[in-house]
DNA sequence: TCCGCTTTCTGCAACGATGTACTCAGACGA
DNA sequence: TCGTCTGAGTACATCGTTGCAGAAAGCGGA
């Protein structure tokens, strides 16, 4: 049996209670009483019991993070620099993946997951405003990286529009005059697709060039996605000199599979894509991309809903954040 | 304030000993009072206590994964795996991050990180087998992936050194002669390096030919680790024919350098990788590697370590399962 | 001297579940 | 008819903490 605070208690020839109050740093405690117990504690190898203080505080110090899937490699880097800045302040980080599933969101967002945690990181990918508003229990929440925007809402968030807009201005910059996006469709003006979408359309219409709705096509925002609208694209003949991939997965799938037909990256149609994930430096030829402040959004969130559950951040409307992004010109799209 | 057991009893006007009985599938008890507790239960939509079962039965249903860094993709692709499959026998995944450093990996088979999980799957970078076996506790762990080939050890691991043997082997079939090899240092003997390396030797003996220490080249197991370690053999002016990455990280980042430098993949020199993540399949050229079975190792070691947890696994020794791995032959390396 | 206040420490109940031991009918066999 | 056994359900203690109330001792002021 693992060692307990009575164990301790006894050992310090003081109560169980004066064990608890020197942990959880009570003010009048005699230093040579304090003193006392610490040795104990340091002798038996005392820890205290996690559950057993969830049980009786209500508080576990964990946080839940849910996200479609952690092999996707924005959401690892985001999950590992999540879990490391959480980790700073005391706090573990619970991953649950939805597979952007609405049944699972809403599981992940009422059910046993929430009761495990303090509070939650939520990357809504299939639920609305309204269902999430409805269904959200009355622990701290903040929104991640999908734009709700809704003030009942905590939210952190990259400048979706503005990075998009500048991206877009800077393939404009480079001659490039038919710029097919991938990853969204006409029609979408929420959500990541939609913003950044939105964005482009922006940058266009500051450059005085018409919109063309047959250069957007939709895919799931992985790597094969990317390659098969790419595929798709050369297919139908369509003419464009450079991709604007809505995530570096779509861009570099598309890269791929443009290179495979023998199309060159940047000569023939440069390639750009979202996210500045590790791996868009060491694509060949590297991958042009938006970093859009991941370690800030770390920072940002943790902070925010560390706050909110300690009770430090006591504003009634949510809290909205929204962080600085920076272009990375690279080898595809110079 | 959430609905307890005893407001379930109170509402089917039972006792709350009954309540649980019905959630724990008690043998002796009547239709009809299952069947008042069930309705109360859907009626005052209860949801059980976690943490307060945890507390009472000793056991979490939460597995720990140590690994070093979620980021790495091949450990975020493991993670992703790991969490579907126990989530289909009802249990969550808690990762650890060890940053590779000694004391997380100590603290993390120690510490209250132990305490809040009913087993432990367990990458290994630091400790030794002595180490571990002097830390571990008393619950179950698997360990996975490194070779620590030790009795004492429940393990599921790949074929390391006959993965390689077969992938030096295709490149000897290719002509190559010059083999450089990066990520190990020449004495490696064990871990994942020196196992791989072993294979390396091998399938150069089988072939008749001399084992060259100026192509090992260490180098950390990233993307940049091969950029540079690439970078260090071009410099030297050594002579090589191929390379050989130790896992798909270096193998691609060496990859994006050799091409960068104006060396021709595969035409100068080819690129083999090893673990076949997502990537590999989408760099430019497509990177030959291989699979170690990654969906075998995910459920053979949940399917392990759950069974120690719940005792259906009942064998003294240390229970070692190893993985059929494949080839990927693509055009990095035909 | 007595009161009230602060400092230091203690005991008991409680968090919400489960395990053990018990009660109480009713059935059954001798 | 009696004792025993089995089914069905209950009461109470318990897991290891923390919150609340209170007790004892010391101190200053009137």
């Amino acid at each position: 049996m693992a060692v307990t605070m009575n164990d301790v208690a006894r050992a310090a020839g003081v109560s169980l209670k004066t064990v608890s109050n020197v942990l959880n740093d009570y003010e009048f405690i005699r230093p040579a009483t304090k003193q006392k117990v610490l040795d104990a504690i340091a002798e038996l190898g005392y820890e205290a019991n996690l559950t057993a203080r969830s049980l009786r505080s209500g508080k576990s110090r964990m946080l839940g993070l849910v996200l479609s899937d952690l092999s996707v490699p924005y959401y690892a880097e985001l999950a590992s620099r999540l879990m490391t800045v959480a980790s700073a302040r005391g706090y573990r980080v619970l991953v649950e993946q939805s597979a952007a599933e609405e049944a699972n969101e809403l599981s992940a967002l009422q059910g046993t997951f929430r009761q495990l945690t303090d509070g939650l990181l939520f990357t809504p990918l299939t639920l609305g405003a309204e269902a999430i508003a409805h269904h959200r229990g009355s622990k701290p929440m903040v929104m991640l990286g999908e734009h709700i925007d809704d003030p009942r809402f905590d939210l952190v968030t990259m400048k979706n529009v503005g990075a998009a807009r500048a991206l877009t201005a800077h393939l404009l910059a480079g001659d490039r005059r038919r710029i097919a996006v991938i990853g969204a469709s006409e029609e979408d003006s929420t959500g990541s697709p939609g913003l950044r979408l939105t964005g482009y359309r922006e940058a266009l219409a500051a450059a005085g060039m018409d919109f063309d709705p047959s250069l957007i096509v939709p895919a799931e925002w992985r790597r094969d996605g990317g390659a098969s609208a790419v595929g798709e694209l050369l297919d139908s003949g369509a003419d464009f000199d450079a991709v604007f991939g809505l995530n570096d997965a779509l861009a570099l799938g598309a890269m791929h599979e443009l290179q495979i037909r023998g199309v060159n990256v940047p000569a023939d149609v440069a390639v750009a894509g979202f996210d500045d994930i590790d791996e868009a430096r060491f694509a060949s030829p590297s991958l042009t991309t938006v970093a859009p402040g991941m370690d800030e959004i770390a920072e940002r969130s943790i902070a925010l809903l560390i706050d909110r559950v300690e009770g430090t951040e006591t504003a009634e409307q949510g809290v909205h954040v929204e962080v600085e992004f920076e272009l990375r010109i690279r080898a595809s799209a110079p």
